[in-house]
DNA sequence: TTCGGAACCC
DNA sequence: GGGTTCCGAA
């Protein structure tokens, strides 16, 4: 029976586009017995007699309009036997590839979808690399690559991919053999479908990547979506002969060793993509460069991720996910004119209370309280303020921005102009203390070692700073070993952190919250130490 | 049209 | 595991 059903024979390689051979082994898919749909519908991309039925998308990297919907699913069914088949049936299980990130949907395109290669194809890429002469636009979140020094653990244990031998990428096969496909190669146009996606859901997936999030972006995207982002990574003219086809470049070593291809443009930068590390066996860099973490690498490393942050509005959360990528210090600039458009405070969103007490005792340790009113003097519950602080429920806000305006309105005397200032501007820190000092001089001085921050001068404005000194050895005496390290700390931050501004917020220097701010006064004490 | 849950099949 | 079939919802 079966064997009456297949249909597709053997590709031609006729439709110009070139995948691994094993793609077209109607038998066998990797990971497979039997032939995979998404396998299938890359063998009829493939054959030029479905091109109109199904056929690449054009100008859009990976991206694939069934033009034909139930001819494909006739065909789908014919191959696997199952003469109900239809559209619907199909499309429930292209779907199902949503979640594995084999596929997407290209919102608002009717019967569009399009392939992440980088699930497909990256395990069978080990090779390529795009670091070394920053093809990805600086501005451009950070691409894994197959040499990033970082590895994250695969996301899945099993992807279709999983399976593909990295052997089978045959150079030849990767040629693109249609001059047609070449020769329309149009102009790309700066696609970037992904955000059309609802990416931002990116953070869809993002959050998603959630990740593993990714469960987010999430997994991806919330997959429901995470917000695929899809950068103009590849609008380079020539880059890609053929837009549409996947492979239309070789990652062979023809070009000069290692590739400076940049990876397929459909590598959506989803957490998902993030977290595939080349397996040491396939990876001819595994010797190398993995795991070396040298403070230069993780500093650019930071700072490129906190350039994506910003410039991309991702999640902060996704921050430690993307394996390392560099981007010049300027990149992270945003160009005036659109500073007010991304008020964004790069908060760790939720970091939970007790990671969030620690932040924030730092905080406002670290930086004068001036850019927020006098917060409240008398102790605060913490939930209630920080709620309160967090949320101050605009009414739903209109829009991001503007509820991050409100969250900055929270602050009560914060003025229109500092919303527009600086857009790292710090919301102002509950004046609670995490931990219940001193009771009855709590409440004065306990809070002071957080004022303190910058000078001895900082006291609460009311109070009478006349000498901060005397005090402090009076509070020292009082304060708990931990509390006065802390202060210490402070005092030596004040003469370490020169840029600090006046306003007291902390310049953004391109790097998410430096390991020192964010780490607490121990861990500052720490690298203190081993700073000097 | 698209999505995704659920049950079921191989 | 990878669909297939159904179906309600958006």
């Amino acid at each position: 029976m079966k064997a009456g059903c297949s249909i597709v024979d053997k590709p031609e390689g006729g439709g110009g586009y070139h995948f691994p051979e094993w793609a077209y082994k109607t038998e066998s898919s990797p990971g497979s017995r039997q032939i995979q749909l998404w396998h299938f519908i890359l063998e009829l991309l493939q054959k030029e007699e479905f091109r109109h039925v199904i056929a690449w998308q054009q100008g859009e990297y990976g991206e694939f309009v069934i033009k034909d919907p139930d001819e494909v699913a006739r065909l789908w069914g014919r191959r696997k036997c199952k003469p109900q088949m239809n559209y619907d049936k199909l499309s429930r299980a292209l779907r199902y590839y949503y979640n594995k990130r084999i596929l997407h949907k290209t919102k608002g395109k009717r019967f569009t979808y399009k392939f992440n290669f980088n699930k497909l194809v990256m395990p069978n890429y080990p090779f390529i690399n795009i670091r070394p002469n920053g093809v990805v636009p600086q501005s451009a979140p950070p691409v894994p690559t197959a040499s990033s020094r970082f590895h994250f653990p695969p996301l899945d244990s099993h992807s279709p991919t999983d399976d593909a031998q990295p052997g089978r990428f045959s150079g030849p096969s990767l040629v693109p053999s249609n001059p047609e496909a070449l020769g329309d190669s149009g102009e790309r146009k700066p696609d970037l479908p992904e955000l059309e996606d609802g990416s931002a859901d990116w953070r869809r997936g993002v959050d998603l990547m959630a990740s593993r999030n990714t469960a987010s972006a999430g997994g991806v995207n919330h997959q429901k979506r995470k917000p695929d982002i899809m950068l103009p990574l590849f609008t380079r003219p020539g880059i890609y002969p053929d837009p549409h086809s996947p492979f239309a470049v070789s990652p062979l070593p023809g070009r000069g060793g290692v590739l400076n291809v940049p990876i397929s443009p459909a590598l959506s930068l989803t957490p998902t993509l993030f977290s595939y590390s080349p397996s040491p066996g396939l990876s001819p860099f595994t010797g190398s460069s993995c795991f070396s973490f040298n403070p230069e690498e993780m500093k650019h490393y930071l700072h490129s991720q906190a350039c994506s942050v910003f410039n991309y509005h991702l999640s902060p959360r996704t921050f430690p996910r993307y394996p390392g990528l560099m981007v010049p210090p300027l990149q992270c600039q945003m160009p005036m004119e659109e500073q007010p458009q991304f008020p964004i405070k790069l908060q760790p969103p939720p970091v939970g209370r007790k990671n969030r007490e620690r932040l924030e005792s730092n905080e406002e340790s670290a930086t004068p309280q001036l850019a927020s009113p006098p917060p409240p003097r008398v102790k605060l519950e913490p939930p209630v303020d920080k709620e309160a602080e967090r949320e101050e429920p605009p009414a739903k806000g209109k829009d991001k921005s503007e509820k991050e305006e409100n969250s900055s309105m929270a602050a009560p005397s914060t003025s229109l102009e500092e919303e527009k200032g600086p857009v790292f501007a710090r919301p102002a820190a509950p004046s609670w203390h995490p931990t219940p000092l001193v009771p009855a001089q709590a409440q004065g001085p306990a809070e002071e070692p957080q004022d303190q921050g910058e000078s001895s001068g900082e006291k609460p404005p009311r109070e009478p700073s006349g000498e901060p000194g005397a005090q402090e050895k009076r509070e020292d005496a009082l304060m708990p070993p931990k509390l006065r390290l802390k202060r210490r700390w402070n005092g030596d931050r004040q003469a370490d952190a020169p840029e600090e501004q006046p306003n007291g917020r902390v310049p953004w220097n391109g790097v998410l919250g430096s390991p020192h701010l964010a780490a607490g006064p121990k861990a500052v004490a720490a690298a203190a130490a081993s700073d000097a």
